[in-house]
DNA sequence: CATGAATGAGAATTCATTCAT
DNA sequence: AATGAATGAATTCTCATTCAT
């Protein structure tokens, strides 16, 4: 049997080569081109999937040779990573304005408190589209420690849904009931839009989604009527 | 010899030819085969990804030869559609059971009859959890035709569903308004069990889960309270 | 500045594959491929240096496919691994034929005693001749554990030379002065033959050229006349 | 833009054509630049090889640009044949001047010219160690037009070499036999001190490894004794 | 039918060289 | 004259697929 290690014999003959320092040396213009190319790649990653793009084929849409990719990243992982990097950074833009939203909403009524807060942050998961898609898609098994940053934002998302919760549970139209599951349970349709998109033909725009998911999202977070309660 | 059916990227998508079956044989051995190459594939294409996982490696694992996987498959993708297929036909195969037994139960009550039909459907998806977080991952390895069938039966399986919310609808306890949505937010949410599994560590099994979700189910179907509807 | 360092981020998306195991299984077909493939490659190292000499290059000359080449070597420095490996063996049996000619050497006159071993160690290195050229163009810094049976190798070979001229110096008509660097002068010369190829355009075979370098040898270890020892 | 000149393996070997200078200029600057980037470019040569040595990183070393190079060399590989022909001048030179000034005591006795000769042509290859060594390893890295000049210098020293032993032959004490082998031999010797420096741990510096070699030297020039001659 | 060695297109990546600044 | 970003040919290596046995 030939050996099915792929050990190497300890009489190593070839002395690895000196690396060059990376080539692009302006920081201002790596990060343009750095940009430039990871903008060029996420639709192509979008529709054709990560493994299935050659980097040929980045480099035409980023208008460059080939060979010029690798002064802007170390490998082709490096973009994806870049892209995901940048979709972590935009999904704190996204808590952050849903915080602002819910700050600013004083002295209105309970429905409409939340009703703003959950489309502010629905419509800020929209412009991080294509990025969480692009996460689902091509991210394995990550470690916990990996994975701890994604949790943490959504625990920090669902307390901010849920203080947006409070008048109206307060004021009796909502329930405290599994609160953290119909909570959770808006993120998933929230974050549905996105990864689902081709799911929804009839909606054109985010913003005829949430028109409807609205009514979806009030029926969620609502104190079911004294009947549907006996039932279920 | 090279593969005969990639994504080309500097012309046009060249749409894969249909392949011809090579080696015909025994239906029964046929179908065996096939499966003990999509059990063994299955694993490694959750770990590692759909093109990341060589087909010899698929062919160890499945303790045969990688020539003669291509006597059961016509190429890689075949694979992977067969094991979405399945598990759609699976999920199918569970809801239908159900909805035929209680389309003959009629003295059922309309939200019971409702309830049920989900939670077996959810329940479903349970049993086939991986293969759902194979299919978010890797439909875009496949070509559109490929990809037909899986996006039908969604649409099959969303019938199913708003025909099991008909009796209510009837009964004016379900809204019919945007019905669709309503279906593919219930869709989304059981599927969020197995997608999003790691996001529920309150919920040790399925069971917890949906007697949560039933609730929800209910409300998103629900025809708002007069006051509700009012207000958003 | 950009980062100099190749470091990579701790948040790892891409997995890395499995890596099947190695193809060719039979071990005599795998061994015979090895040596077809390095004694296609070994003149083509020769000629234009490990580095400068494509795989494709010495599939072509294998006359298989480029593909092949690392179903029999895990990548191309295997292969100038193995011929090294390979020379190494060789030049043991150079060692042994060297001894097994002095041990047969009885009877011979002191000075026909040395010749013989010289020469035949002189043969023998001759059909290791490509093999220690490339050693000598391809090695770079050795460590010193890897130097080690070289050096073991060398002083062997220079031991049985020595006892090869015991006899004479014994009868007076060699010298024991500088005796170790008299030995390894000879040593270095048979390799030069093999190293220096291409300076001895007199000399068409290696026979020739052992015919004069005979004559050097015997001067080189014969002790200096009276009048040469006083003047030097 | 491609490398002009490399080695072409799939048809016939293309030699490289004669390279125009790019940018002419101040001639002290040019050697000055060509010098340091050699400098810069030796140790590296030596430690990793001229392939595995990238423009690049010698540049880095050499504190300049890595076009800039371009500017003192036509090409990568005028670097190389740069050190070796210096190495190989200033080889020459030692022994010119050292030729000359022996040829200029009419009184010394024919040895004496000899080893003089000799010593001070062993003692330049120690200062030109490194270089020496390099030779060795890539002159294939040259075309043959590049090679020629470095042949054609060792081809001189010969001469040299056997000029010097012109009045020890003509005296009756050297030997016109097997002359070119016997001055190469000599060189080859001179030479392992460099190239097989690790061999020899009993010799601290050249010095004590020529006052051996010295006699060796001799006994290479030396006509035989009558004796001999008839044994062997 | 099963096997597994052979194939070669295609992938990622490197690097000598050019040339606009 | 120096710089260093851009280039793209060429390299090593992978792997889906074929087909002789």
């Amino acid at each position: 049997m030939p050996p099915r290690s792929r050990v190497k014999h300890d009489t190593r003959i070839i002395v690895a080569a000196p690396r060059p320092a990376k080539h692009v040396m302006d920081p201002e213009l790596w990060a343009e081109g750095r940009s430039k190319i990871a903008e060029a790649a996420l639709p192509l990653f979008l529709k054709y999937g990560y493994h299935a793009t050659p980097v040929r084929v980045i480099a035409q849409a980023a208008r460059i040779s080939s060979g010029s990719i690798f002064n802007y990243f170390s490998g082709k992982d490096e973009i994806l990573q870049h892209i995901l990097e940048a979709s972590q950074a935009e999904a704190e833009r996204a808590v952050h304005e849903t915080q602002k939203t819910l700050a600013a909403s004083h002295g209105m009524k309970p429905r409409e408190v939340f009703l703003q807060v959950f489309r502010r942050y629905a419509e800020s998961i929209d412009s991080i589209r294509r990025y969480a898609l692009l996460a689902y898609q091509e991210t394995k098994s990550l470690t916990p420690q990996q994975r701890a940053p994604l949790l943490d934002r959504e625990k920090r998302i669902a307390d901010l849904l849920k203080a947006a919760a409070e008048p109206g549970i307060r004021a009796g139209v909502f329930t405290r009931d599994a609160l953290d599951l119909r909570v959770h349970s808006l993120i998933v349709l929230a974050h549905a839009w996105a990864v689902r998109h081709w799911a929804w033909t009839q909606y054109p725009t985010i913003s005829e989604y949430l028109d409807d998911l609205q009514q979806i999202a009030l029926a969620i977070m609502s104190r079911p009527a004294a009947g549907a309660r006996r039932q279920a």
